[in-house]
DNA sequence: AAAGTTATTGTTGACTTTACACTAACTGTG
DNA sequence: CACAGTTAGTGTAAAGTCAACAATAACTTT
């Protein structure tokens, strides 16, 4: 069937699910809604996507503006992650939703236009619309990302421990590593190396730091975990 | 900053890549342009969505029209692939794209608006708009389905033999795989049963049928190949 | 000097992956 | 009816990978 009624396109949003390690936690980035629907829940930063803009200009804008995040600056990594689109997901009207998943380090955001937090995944507030499940769908994807990417690197200093890099992992996971099998089997992915720097804290044993040799997003051959 | 003119969204569609074996190659369903932009070339089959219509929706109205394929029933898996948003990607003006993909076997278009016609994926003709780059994704991402899920399935009728399932896997692939690796390996994931069923055909011996225990969807604990 | 804490390192057995070649079963032909 | 031609079906050994597991090193504090 042709469609013959004068075209009048959904509206387009676009929502950002943007994670960071906080005390050895994968914690994302909520804010809290100001007007209806769903005033008072929490909520993934998002807004209007307008003709004339890229979803991930749009995105910048937005993420800047009612997260006080600058996604240039404040992220390692960004990609795009799924494009929600059921009739009813916004009791407003039809909105269609182009997702993205983002991962930075010591995130600290600005003045924004509301209240902004980062959440445990796994100790999520009541959210608005089906931001639940865009954010379990970021975390899967996540985890996979992980195993057979570099992108790690997103959640870490330029100097790093292999405890903190282990730790990153099992944030992410959600379960415990052996310590000694980790070392070996992300050792031997090549994509780092050792540097002359210790790090010294506490009473024991310093540290050595490590380095990426890469700061983008590479495909492993051999899968981690 | 905030986005303070009148809200206009994009014009939204949809490109579908649908993909089926023909003689052992892997091809993808295209359609010629009758009008400008581009005509005379080759493009997916796609068009707008509407507000008030899922993309999907959408997508079964639209391939139907215009490639004369029903995804219901000519179809055995589609999923989602990538939202493409470049406000350049289109010279009538800012189109944003919902692709998806698709595969199934022995697809034989019914009438259609125009001219629709399989071409493998490794000698396609010039194509219209980016939608050479959107096949190259789908290919890619189609690889990694079928070496973590079981998604060979939607190319193979309900019975078939080994030689044949090998056969999806290279196509798709684009390498060949060891006979006898390829079966120990694959039997081992325990997708499939034997039927009491032989295909005879030929100058050779009978060829034992087999059956996928499951046609949806499911991914496995240790990935093929 | 001893206690406390985190960093660092290897081995073994189980399992998985890869490379590789012959026999089985059928049809068509001389 | 034997033989040629063709595709189906099968096993093993060596290399590599994965999983389980505990002791020593290096520092600070008391």
């Amino acid at each position: 069937m042709k469609y013959t009624t004068p075209y009048v396109p959904p509206t387009l949003t676009v929502d950002a699910v943007i994670f960071q390690l906080i005390e050895g936690a994968l914690q994302v980035c909520l804010i809290q809604r100001a007007a209806d629907p769903f005033k008072g829940m929490w909520a993934l930063p998002g807004g209007y996507a307008p003709q004339g803009e890229t979803t991930v200009e749009a995105l910048q804008r937005i993420v800047d503006y009612k997260a006080g995040i600058n996604i240039d600056t404040q992220l390692s990594y960004i990609e795009q992650l799924y494009t929600f689109d059921t009739v009813a997901r916004d009791p407003r009207g039809h909105a269609v939703s182009v997702t993205y998943m983002g991962c930075g380090r010591e995130i600290s955001p600005n003045q924004a236009e509301g209240v902004v937090s980062f959440f445990p995944v796994d100790a999520l507030p009541p959210l608005a619309y089906d931001h639940k499940s865009i954010i379990e769908y970021a975390h899967r994807r996540l985890v996979a990302k992980l195993t057979y990417t570099n992108a790690v690197y997103a959640f870490l200093p330029t100097r790093f421990t292999l405890a903190e890099l282990q730790s990153a992992y099992e944030a992410v996971f959600g379960y415990e590593l052996d310590k000694r099998n980790f070392r070996k089997k992300f050792l031997g992915l090549g994509l780092t190396v050792e540097t002359d720097e210790m790090r010294r804290e506490g009473a024991h044993r310093p540290a050595r730091l490590h380095r990426f040799t890469s700061d983008t997003l590479e495909v492993l051959s051999r899968s981690f975990d």
